[in-house]
Formats: structure tokens, C-alpha cells, sequence
RNA sequence: GUGCUCGUAGCUCAGUGGAUAGAGCGUUGGCCUGCGGAGCCAAAGGUCGGAGGUUCGAAUCCUCUCGAGCACGCCA
């Protein structure tokens, strides 16, 4: 990254000052290299003479950082003419208080854009991850309905940044946490076991008090029927284990809807609940997929209780002295690792907790190697931060293993009109009907245009253009734009051999290159070039919306780029090795495009289909 | 009551202790009619909620304060 390189030039120049007796012999400051808000500031800036002034200061002598930025920025001269890897570098400059600021080398710019279409397929991709194992738990919505607009975020924020913590050199396992067993599983069997039986002509069947209730169930109850009818009849416990291992994605054997209902009161819900939970797992899974969100493991939390994990994990919380027996409950000293109150495994009456679970989840996710664990989670979850760290800590690990992205509100708006919405409010909007209102590209992208901490308007009005006001659609303009030219290019006989091997610089020798045309094309460049800055910070960082900016910065760069730099327009001379150049460029922000929209799990359209225009008559001939 | 998040342009929001606080939408003005076409260029618009403090330097860190949202079970 040529951030790191820059830093590096700068760290030895202050190591080989200070030998040579022009600094004061002190332990040299961490000190930042940065891209200037003012490009007027060149391509970076290093505070480290400020912070190189402090630290003399700290030792009681006086220090001008002018002053020493001035001794170091002449040393940086000196290096960067005398070893040629850092031949990219044009000037060094001291300015305001003491910044040192850099420029690149133009032709040195130009020179990246072989490197990056070379590099198509991987270029963004760095590795600060060095493998690191890491689980990153999403979404995780009760398979009690269908995944809300709310939901949703967390689903975006995190395969996101799954992907792109993946091209900053992390091994991702991307998993949904299924809560398919319980008492809300339960809730949920008495609902459609009240479904069923009016399905099946039952009028005098009595609805529960509370419950799940809504066309959607009615939905889901028929189904369960219709599957139910071309099977065979089997009221046998299933094997949720054996069967998860054999093939995750395979529907489930259906059980027999009808029989279900024959069952004994203790066992009906449960049995029933857990047939109408399968079927609305696999709903969410069909959602998730045509969102393009891909999960690695769909984990269920019946593999706990069947297996005996939950026991373990008690059992191994007292093994480390982190349980209590108080009011005839068991309790987790989770107090021990900063929570705010103790939490109860085990309840007076006997049955495990959620929290059992979650003790028993997280011993799994670490047994299965991984060495950090990230859990995106909704705002109603703000007070599970302490108690999961206080497990990490239990199990033995650190409490900062364990690292929780909390993701805030979701409203739409229409307009001025903002929809407040809620389960509770009986008005939660799925994320299906998104979906089919704007399309998956476009909603991942709104997802994704604000960081986590903000709550998320969805403008639906925004969303729904189809034009370029609409900043999920302009990045997919932009690719599509470049598409267009190089097919044009094509049939106008070039080949893409041609200007991949071409020599951009002709952009700097040929005379009749306009400068704002030559400046666009640099601009472009750094634009490009920026990506792997913006992986970086995004996997370090986890914040996703910080990809989405750069989509629109980048789209931006470009589309003045082809405003100023003609290649087949009609009407306009261009030499040839110009042609070349540009189209090289233009190839190489195709690539920084694609490879922005793929980390965002968006496509990259070839083409795109616009709103009909009225555009009579003339076409017709 | 306690805790967490937010408060930045008309609206929705970026902003990694640094220089003149940015973008999209909206508004206004100009250009353009075809390499993708509803495009391009430009302008206006800010006491960064408020008050102290730390620092060479604060939208950013600390304290207090005002306003908004959310969370605080032997529920799941």
C-alpha cells in the first residue's frame, strides 16, 4: 500500500537523522501518514515533525516542528531521488504548522493502471488479516416469521463485511444462529396448530391469546399440509443433528401436519412449532439468497440441546468456579468479567436459560478453532454485551475476543413521510416486499450508506428512481457506461490485448491532452488506487459504509473522467496512443468498479435497463 | 433512575486528534442533444446542540448540560 511505503520512507529517514546527529537522541514517536482533506495538499501528508516536537519537548528542549519539518523534509528529498523504490514520489513539502506533504508522480500513477487491470481479479485484496480465524454471526432471526427491513441491516452489515474482511486477508466463516427450540418455538406450534385446524375445516377451533397470527401463517400452515400429503406418515422424534450434517441445504423430510395434530397435549406444540420453524427457516434462507446473502453455516440451536452441549458448557462454567447456587437457581458469575449482574443457567424450576445457550454456543464456536468472534447484533440487544463477553471470559478467553457490532433503528421514508414500525406495531415490513420494490442491489446499497451507529432512513422515493440521482444506481451506471464503450471499442476494431498492454503515459506526452482532461485522468487514478486504503478500514475498522462512499467517490472520478477524456465520441481527433491510454484507464476503473461492487455484494451489469423514455417515432425506422 | 447510541448544510448523512468541516438529494444559474442518452459545470447554503476543560491543534478526547432514540427479566 503505498501509505505503508510512504510511512516506511518516512520512519528511516527519522531513525537515519538521528544517528547522524541532526535529532536529539529520543525514542522517535508514532507519528500518521494521511490523505489531505485539500488536494492542493498533495496525495499525503505525515504529521510526524508535530509529533516529533512533542516528544522533544517532552524532554524539556525546546523544538519548532516548522523547523524540524523543514531538516526532514530535505533528508526525504535526498532519499527518494537516491533509491529508486521510491521513485514515486515527485515532491516533498513542509506547509502550515509543520505538515510534510507528498506527491506522487504522474507518469508513476498512470503507470498503476496496467498493474490493476492486471490484477483484475484480486485487485483491493491485501492481507492484514494473516488468516486470522474468524465467526461472524448475522442476522440470527427466530425462524418465528419472515426477517424484517430491521433484520435486514444486520444481514447487509454483516455479509459485507465478511466479504470484505475475506479480501483484507481474514478467513470468514459467515454464520446464522437458528433459535429452533424453546418456548417461543412453542408459542409458535399453538398458533399454527390453530392454522392447521381451520385449514383443515376445523371452525370451532380456538385461536390462543397470543401468538403468531397473520396471512402469513395461514400461508405457511398450508404448506405444511400440501407437503404433509405426498409423504409418509411419521410422527418420529427427527434428527436434527445427523440430518444438518448430511446436507444443510436439503428441505426437510416433511413430517405429517395432520398426524401432528393427534399428538399428545405435552408434545403437540413443540412437535408442531418445530415443523412450522423448518418451514420458515427455509424462507429465510430463500430471502437471504436472492439478497445475495450467503451464509457458510446455518447453526441450529437444537444441535445444543440434543447433543448435550448445554450440559457441557454448565458443567464446564462450574469446572472453572464460575457458578453459584442461589434462590434454588444456578447462576453464572458473569460479574467476574464485568457484567452487570450475574446471569441464571439454570432456573428454579429447573429448565436451562437462553443464556445456557449462548454459553454452550459460544464453547462450540471456539472449540471449532476460531480465534475471534464478531456478532452483529439489533439495538434491542445492547444489554447481551456484557454477558457474551462475560462467557469469552469464562471459557477462558479474552473478554475482547468476543467483539459485538450493534447496528441501530430502520425506518423507511416516502418522502417527508417517515413509517415508524415494529412487530409490536403490527407494521413491520419484510424484507421480501423491499426486495421486490427495489431490488436487491439497490437495497444493499441503501443499507450500506450509513455507518452502523446512525439510525437508517430508507428513502424509498430515493430508492425506487432509476436514474442517477439514485446513489446505489450510479456506481452500476458508471460500470455499465464502461462496458458500453469497450464493445464499442471492439466493433471499432480494438482489441482488449491491445490497450491492456498500452503505455498510459502517452497521456502526459501527448501535446494535445488538455490539462483539465490530464488532471481528470490522474484524479481517476488515485481514486482507483484508493481501494485497498478503504479494505483496510473497513475490515480493521468493521464499518462497511465506508465502501459504499468510496463507490460513489470512485463513480464520480470516473464519470468526469469520460467527460473530458473522448475516446470513439464522434467528431473528436485523438491520437492513437491516447486512445490507448485512456482506454486502459477506463479499464482499470471498470476493475476498481467491479471489485467495489462485488465486496458489496452487488452486480456488475454489462448493461442496464433504463425507465422506458418517450422517445417516439424516431426509432421506428 | 442506570446504561448505550445519536445531535454536523433545507433533508438524509460522511468525517482515522490535524491545515480552508465534505457527499448525495433538494434549490438556483449556465452549458449540452447522441463514446450510455434524466448528462456536464457552477453557485448558494454551517455559531459541527450548548458550556467548560485537555492539547502545539478538538466536530473528534474528558466533564457538565439540553434534546432524540433504544435497552435495562429465573422472556426467548
Amino acid at each position: 500500500m503505498i501509505r505503508d511505503l510512504i510511512h516506511d520512507i518516512v520512519a528511516k529517514s527519522l531513525v537515519s537523522l538521528r544517528e547522524s546527529g541532526k535529532l536529539p537522541m529520543i525514542d522517535l514517536p508514532a507519528f500518521d501518514v494521511e490523505r489531505p482533506q485539500i488536494a492542493e495538499h498533495g496525495d499525503y501528508a505525515t504529521n510526524a515533525a508535530m509529533k516529533l516536537a512533542a516528544a522533544v519537548r517532552a524532554t524539556g528542549e525546546k523544538a519548532n516542528p516548522r523547523a524540524l519539518g523543514e531538516t526532514l523534509a530535505a533528508h526525504l528529498r535526498e532519499t527518494v531521488d537516491l533509491v529508486p523504490a521510491y521513485d514515486l514520489i515527485e515532491s516533498v513539502e513542509v506547509a502550515g504548522p509543520g505538515f510534510i506533504n507528498f506527491r506522487l508522480k504522474p507518469a508513476w500513477l498512470l503507470r498503476q493502471a496496467r498493474q490493476v487491470v492486471d490484477d483484475a481479479a484480486h485487485f483491493g485484496a491485501i492481507n492484514i488479516g494473516r488468516g486470522q480465524k474468524v465467526n461472524l454471526e448475522f442476522v440470527s432471526a427466530n425462524p418465528t416469521g419472515p426477517v424484517t427491513i430491521g433484520n435486514g441491516r444486520g444481514a447487509f452489515i454483516g455479509d459485507t463485511l465478511g466479504n470484505v474482511m475475506r479480501a483484507a486477508g481474514f478467513e470468514v466463516t459467515k454464520e446464522y444462529y437458528f433459535n429452533d427450540s424453546g418456548a417461543q418455538i412453542e408459542k409458535l406450534g399453538r398458533s399454527m396448530e390453530y392454522y392447521l385446524r381451520l385449514a383443515l375445516g376445523e371452525s370451532d377451533t380456538v385461536k390462543p391469546d397470543e401468538g403468531y397470527f397473520g396471512p402469513y401463517y395461514e400461508n405457511v400452515a398450508q404448506r405444511m399440509l400440501d407437503a404433509g400429503a405426498h409423504t409418509s406418515v411419521s410422527t418420529e422424534t427427527p434428527k436434527p443433528r445427523s440430518r444438518r450434517k448430511k446436507s444443510p441445504e436439503a428441505p426437510t423430510e416433511a413430517p405429517d401436519a395432520r398426524a401432528m395434530l393427534t399428538l399428545p397435549e405435552g408434545e403437540r406444540a413443540a412437535r408442531i412449532g418445530k415443523a412450522a420453524a423448518a418451514v420458515i427457516m427455509s424462507d429465510i434462507r430463500q430471502t437471504m439468497a436472492r439478497l445475495h446473502i450467503e451464509f457458510d453455516i446455518y447453526f441450529n440451536e437444537a444441535d445444543l440441546t440434543t447433543s448435550g452441549a448445554r450440559e457441557e458448557g454448565i458443567e464446564a462454567l462450574r469446572a472453572a468456579g464460575f457458578t453459584k447456587e442461589e434462590d434454588g437457581a444456578l447462576w453464572a458469575k458473569t460479574t467476574a468479567f464485568g457484567d452487570d449482574k450475574d446471569r441464571v443457567l439454570l432456573r428454579s424450576t429447573g429448565g436451562p436459560t437462553y443464556f445456557a445457550s449462548d454459553v454452550a454456543y459460544m464453547r462450540n464456536k471456539y472449540g471449532r478453532g476460531f480465534e475471534r468472534l464478531i456478532l452483529v447484533l439489533g439495538p434491542d440487544h445492547h444489554g447481551y454485551i456484557g454477558r457474551l463477553k462475560a462467557i469469552s471470559g469464562m471459557l477462558g478467553h479474552s473478554v475482547d475476543d468476543v467483539e459485538i457490532l450493534l447496528y441501530q433503528l430502520v425506518t423507511i421514508k416516502i418522502g417527508d413521510e417517515v413509517m415508524k414500525m415494529g412487530k409490536r406495531l403490527g407494521n413491520a415490513i419484510t424484507l421480501d416486499e423491499l426486495y421486490e420494490d427495489v431490488g436487491p442491489d439497490v437495497a444493499r446499497f441503501f443499507y450500506l450508506m450509513r455507518s452502523s451507529d446512525s439510525q437508517l432512513d430508507f428513502d424509498l422515493k430515493l430508492a425506487r428512481k432509476q436514474s442517477e440521482e439514485n446513489p446505489g444506481l450510479s456506481v452500476q451506471y458508471a460500470y455499465a457506461r464502461a462496458a458500453s464503450v469497450f464493445r464499442k471499442a471492439a466493433d471499432a476494431g480494438y482489441t482488449a490485448q491491445e490497450y491492456e498492454k498500452a503505455n498510459a503515459s502517452a497521456l502526459l506526452t501527448d501535446p494535445t491532452v488538455p490539462a483539465n482532461a490530464r488532471e481528470h485522468a490522474l484524479a481517476l487514478m488515485r481514486q482507483i488506487l484508493r481501494l485497498e486504503e478503504i479494505v483496510e478500514r473497513v475490515a480493521l475498522a468493521r464499518e462497511p459504509h465506508h465502501l459504499t462512499r468510496y463507490g460513489m467517490d470512485l463513480s464520480e472520478a470516473y464519470h468526469r473522467f469520460y467527460e473530458t477524456n473522448p475516446i470513439l465520441k464522434a467528431g473528436t481527433d485523438v491520437a492513437q496512443p491516447t486512445r490507448l491510454a485512456r482506454l486502459q484507464l477506463m479499464r482499470a476503473a471498470q476493475v476498481g468498479l467491479a471489485r467495489t461492487l462485488t465486496l458489496l455484494g452487488m452486480s456488475a451489469p454489462e448493461r442496464m435497463e433504463r425507465e422506458q423514455i418517450a422517445e417516439p417515432a424516431k426509432q421506428a425506422e
